[in-house]
DNA sequence: GATCGAAACGGACCATAGTCCGTTTTCATT
DNA sequence: AATGAAAACGGACTATGGTCCGTTTCGATC
């Protein structure tokens, strides 16, 4: 007798004790972290917090990045409903420019307030494709709002790269530019690139 | 009586133990590189070739990022020989448009060709900022050139952010965005910020 | 060229990320 | 409920980054 025939390589369904670690340990990350800092959470301190042995934390995250990836992918999921649907301007309901705007300036204020998770994430490779992905697609989509033409997807990425925590340490610890200046910057960057000819 | 006075406080000398120490740790460095690849190479691989003790390593480098900062910045030197005095269109001598241009693909490029050193060398904490400066300083002046109005140092950053290394991996890897697209788009993103009102 | 304080050295030592593999749990099948 | 194979588990073990401190080298001064 065949089985139910995998038509598509459907994701294989979790195991229970699977599940039921994979729950904890993010439980005992965000605790541990919130009590000693990311820096202060070791891989063994982790297992033990969660009740749970050192290889089941590495099959389930990979390595160290790979779980501060997940932790932030975590924290980031309410700011994500926020601008999916919370209160206008960051929410639906505001003009796309206006919208566009309040997104730039918060997403620079959550990747300072994330920093040292984003550092202790490391080069994303890691990192979730998921949360990646986002705000460039918001930022797509709102340039589709604004009637902009060209290459939306790589205008989308050249406008988030700014925003990235990489670049904003360059503007604020190298070059001396204040988190209002760099706000200012961003609309004026968003006007140049947005404005029709 | 009185030492000469170091009115401003002048960088000490290095002494010549030091000197030569770090010399044969940088050419170690990158024999090893070439040899095993950045992964494959040890601190204490690095100390033992290079012929001299692990405690000597970290005090020149402070760490594996460090050192992967200072080799990835010595690399990086002929590079910008070419931009401040090789050949046009990247060479002085070509209109700051050209140049600009030039300088985009020729960084992007670049970047790729480093990318497992520059992953090596993780946030730029480390890196040094000498040459993370080189770039946004050298866009500057051309924005000027090209007589641009607003905050030069902001919009130089801005237009630097799409060509690190992270944001090309996201578009190359997940946006599945072409070299030739990415240059193009780059070259768009220049016009619109540059063009006039 | 003898003296001396400061700077650099080196390698044993420690902390922690990541691996390995024998054991246990889960769950689909009967 | 019994069975068995696949998946997950756990913790001893390894590799390597990073620290520490007693020893050595340097070079300025006399």
């Amino acid at each position: 007798m065949p089985k139910p025939l995998p038509l598509l390589t459907s994701p294989p369904p979790e195991r229970r004790d699977a599940a039921r670690n994979r729950e904890a340990l993010m439980e005992a990350a965000e605790a541990l972290i919130k009590q000693h800092g990311v820096r202060g959470v070791t891989m063994d301190a982790l297992a033990a917090a969660a009740g749970v042995g050192k290889g089941t934390v590495f099959r389930r995250f990979g390595s160290r990045e790979g779980l501060m990836a997940a932790v932030l992918d975590h924290s980031e999921t309410e700011w994500q409903a926020a601008v999916m649907g919370g209160p206008a301007p960051l929410g639906p309901g505001a003009p796309p420019m206006e919208r566009l705007l309040a997104f730039g300036e918060s997403r620079m204020l959550l990747n300072f307030k994330h920093a040292e998770l984003i550092e202790a994430a490391g080069y994303p490779g890691q990192r979730s494709l998921q949360a990646l992905s986002f705000t460039t697609m918001h930022v797509r989509y709102l340039l589709g709002e604004l009637g902009v033409e060209g290459d939306l997807a790589y205008l989308a990425t050249a406008l988030v790269a700014p925003l990235e925590l990489i670049v904003l340490r360059q503007q604020a610890d190298r070059d001396q530019i204040s988190t209002t200046r760099i706000v200012a910057g961003w609309t004026d960057l968003v006007h140049r690139v947005v404005r029709p000819d």
